[in-house]
DNA sequence: AGCACGCCGACT
DNA sequence: GTCGGCGTGCTC
């Protein structure tokens, strides 16, 4: 009798464990394991998740036999993860310096983490025997793999691949069970006093602890919390919870809510030249069945989505799928509504908004066929379609493609990755690319296509820009210049509408005095605290810490403390002053939180019930209403101030894009630009409308700079309790880089980060401008694996390739 | 993540 | 000498 063995990632993510275990896999599993499968191993001295990536019949030579232990059981019938997006959580956790289980389960929908339940269900003709035993005549039992014995899960596998029976899945609880560990500590006060006195003097670790805990009896601290604040040691708990100061608990967290939408039905529209031309070449590449990223690049109202959705139409004629990328569903509603009318219920989304249940239906449904068209955001590029024919990109500039912690991946290098999977093309669509896609057009790597029209003969609007200073010089608090406020008071004559946006990235209302320049700061991350109208109070965005609006400077004693800077609220009152019969929808975090909201919002808007629309950037995107004629943008230039050296890159998209709502139709449209820095290429590039000028303009600002796309550019942060102890390890890890990169690298750092404090945390970053791609990512991979040890003391080591903040 | 192991300082 | 706290390394 032969063996077999399975190769398997078990669930602990470490940097130790962060490779294929061998395991025996038991006689009755032989036929049903195979790659792509959960399963329950032991490991150590437990029991775990695992996946199984491999199945061989042969010992890996560095592994000795007597070593092995045997598969548990299988968690599942059939693979749920293919051999591409196995073949993928290998690429990337390789690419983004995580965890291959991270990555595992970052492909995986939720429900495959949760607890749920498992139904059988009989859809075909099965022998008696099965019917009585296992199903006691029933259609549906009840799956639960520990109720069936060995012998009965080989037969229940096989009907499964001779799809005689289908699984279905019930989540168990609607908000997705996640949990921590956490300890509840003792009332006993007697019982703590006693202990403590009987604690050997050395035991200061537990002293210290115990009196923590003598100071907050009865509380719950989660294990994370406890271990951060105190810095002690798995086995200081464990002692203390032998000698019963607290016990072990489970806490929940929780997530976001979903939100509805309406749809109605879509024609396809006639293309113009340039679209006819564009679709043609994709429809080429796609024939040949050939790998081809193309950039389409086309300007605001060009009808990029028209290309999308004719390609997509030839590609699923041809009987492949489609994978439609957007930034971020809620802000494009209209999108996913226009997609959706095309292609009705072969259409998919995946969207935030889901319960674990209603995305682990999707996801099925893709997985088994059912749906050939899959639209989503970022986490939707690893939807288990077969078979893709074309993957779009839309907006693919946009940062929320990248995901902020880890596994840091890019949904676009894992579109291309998975393009090149297939053979198929990929299109990469913005009025603005980002230029690192825009310099790779231009090598030739990507082929560009151009849409230099409006659809429907539509103009661009006409842009001014207004310096902000000269209205300011008169002593006057506004928000609005001369210009905008007549401009608006001609639309609510008209009868035309009017969309304003306020930029609020990096820059929030906060409170400052005019007499002593004191602005009151959160006393943890030492940040402006942003004024919150509704509850009359000063939060910090960082860590929450609320108090209330001072009336008095702490520092000088001056009455005249006051709000600075601006928010929505603010903004809608200034405007209501301004023009009391004005119909008013402001959009922002606080508006659109609840479900649906948004886009009914934009409905309402569409339907003309509202004369203005105030928003921050989320209005920004995709919005397509013919009676708007002017666009206002209040504050331009917040962010080009900010540390990052892709601030004006930033903002010349946001501006181009605002601008691009106006005069979508027949109506000539306006747009009025404020600014304090009327001067600046972004902003005067925008106003021209003029993508390839600023794309010169600020590759070579990138030149000079050595960033990228001439230099890849790598963060390494770290972070300690300690101040020092953050920047000397940092400072050791800049000189091991120092040493072994010399003239190969620029190293810049350690520099405390923007936001240095942060949870009682101190951070610190080194940027790595490089040109040898190869060169450092090994020495990367060296410094992780050696950061791990150092991590036990304190710190925490992240590396990010191209990261997209610097805050 | 969580356990066994073993070094080394404190107590008898 | 012995006990036990706490850092280190390993898990197929």
């Amino acid at each position: 009798m032969t063996n077999t063995f399975a190769q398997i990632i078990v669930d602990v993510p470490a940097m130790q464990t962060n490779h294929p275990y061998t395991y025996l896999v038991p006689e009755h599993l032989k036929s049903v394991l195979a790659a792509g499968m959960r399963v329950e191993v032991p490991f150590g001295h437990r029991q775990v998740l695992g996946i199984i990536v491999g199945i061989s019949a042969q010992l890996p030579k560095d592994v000795s036999a007597s070593k092995l232990k045997a598969v548990t059981r299988a968690l599942d019938l059939a693979p749920v993860l293919n051999t591409e997006l196995l073949n993928l959580s290998r690429y990337l956790a390789e690419t983004t310096f995580a965890f291959r289980i991270s990555i595992l389960k970052t492909i995986l929908p939720n429900a495959l983490k949760a607890d749920y339940k498992h139904y059988i269900r009989l859809v075909d003709e099965v022998d008696n025997h099965i019917r009585t035993k296992i199903f006691k005549d029933l259609d549906e039992i009840p799956f639960n793999p520990q109720q069936f014995s060995d012998d009965e899960l080989v037969i229940l596998a096989r009907l499964r691949r001779h799809n005689q029976i289908e699984m279905r899945i019930e989540v168990q609880d609607r908000a997705k069970i996640k949990t921590a560990v956490a300890y509840q500590f003792s009332e006993d006060a007697e019982l703590l006093e006693n202990s403590l006195s009987e604690l050997k003097q050395n035991a200061k670790k537990q002293q210290q602890l115990l009196s923590f805990i003598m100071g907050h009896l009865g509380e719950t601290w989660s294990k994370h919390d406890l271990q951060q604040k105190l810095v002690i040691g798995d086995s200081v708990l464990k002692q203390a919870l032998n000698k019963e100061w607290l016990t072990k608990v489970q806490v929940e967290q929780l997530r976001d809510p979903l939100k509805a939408m309406t749809i109605d039905h879509v024609k396809a529209l006639t293309l113009n030249a340039e679209q006819q031309m564009a679709y043609e070449k994709i429809c080429h590449q796609f024939d040949q069945q050939r790998y081809q990223p193309f950039l389409l690049e086309g300007i605001t109202g060009s009808g990029k989505t028209e290309v999308y959705l004719q390609v997509a139409q030839h590609v699923l004629k041809n009987n492949k799928t489609v994978l439609f990328l957007v930034p971020e569903i809620a802000l494009t509603p209209q999108m996913v509504r226009r997609v959706k009318g095309r292609f009705g219920h072969q259409t998919a989304i995946l969207h935030s908004g889901l319960t674990d249940g209603e995305r682990y239906d999707e996801w099925r449904r893709i997985e088994r066929g059912e749906a050939t068209v899959v639209v989503g955001a970022r986490s939707a590029v690893f939807a288990p379609l077969s078979n893709i024919g074309l993957i779009i990109v839309d907006e693919e500039h946009e940062t929320t493609y990248k995901q902020n912690d880890n596994p840091r991946y890019h949904a676009r290098e894992v579109a291309l990755w998975r393009g090149r999977y297939h053979q198929i093309p990929v299109i990469l669509g913005s009025a603005t690319p980002a230029l690192e896609t825009r310099a790779r057009a231009q090598r030739g790597v990507y082929e560009l296509l151009r849409l230099t029209q409006r659809a429907g003969g539509a103009q661009l609007p006409h842009v001014e820009v207004i310096d902000m200073k000269e209205t300011l010089a008169s002593g006057e608090e506004t928000n609005f210049s001369d210009v905008l406020r007549e401009k608006l008071a001609q639309r609510l004559e008209n009868n035309e509408q009017t969309v304003l946006m306020l930029n609020r990235r990096g820059f929030s209302s906060f409170v400052m005095c005019r007499d002593c320049g004191y602005v009151p700061r959160d006393p943890n991350c030492n940040l402006a605290m942003t004024l919150h109208m509704d509850s009359h109070s000063l939060k910090c965005h960082y860590c929450g810490h609320e108090e209330s609006i001072p009336h008095t400077c702490p520092q000088c004693g001056s009455k005249r403390i006051r709000y600075y800077g601006t928010g929505t609220e603010k903004v809608e009152k200034e405007l209501l002053d301004l023009f009391p019969q004005a119909r008013v929808i402001r959009m922002d975090q606080d508006t659109t939180r609840k479900k649906g909201s948004m886009d009914r919002m934009l409905q309402q808007f569409g339907r003309h019930e509202a004369d203005i629309l105030l928003g921050t950037q989320m209005i920004a995107k995709g919005l397509d209403f013919p009676d708007v004629t002017l666009v206002g943008v209040l504050n331009a230039d917040t962010a080009l101030g900010l540390p990052d050296f892709h601030a004006s890159e930033r903002t010349f998209q946001l501006l181009t894009q605002v601008s691009g709502r106006a005069g979508r139709a027949q109506k000539q449209g306006e747009v009025v630009v404020q600014s304090f820095n009327p001067q600046h290429y972004a902003i005067q590039l925008a106003k021209n409308h003029d993508y390839p000028g600023f794309y010169q303009r600020e590759m070579a600002v990138r030149h000079a700079g050595r960033y990228s796309p001439y230099y890849f550019i790598a963060q390494i942060q770290a972070s300690h309790q300690d101040e020092n102890q953050a920047s000397i390890q940092l400072t050791k890890v800049a000189q091991w880089l120092k040493k072994h990169l010399q003239q190969q690298a620029v190293i810049l750092g350690p520099t405390p980060k923007p936001i240095a404090k942060m949870r009682n945390r101190y951070y610190f970053q080194i940027i790595l401008k490089y040109k040898d791609q190869q060169l450092v990512d090994n020495l990367l991979h060296v410094l992780q694996d050696n950061a791990q040890k150092v991590t036990k003391k304190g710190l925490q080591l992240s590396i990010d390739k191209e990261p997209i903040s610097f805050m």
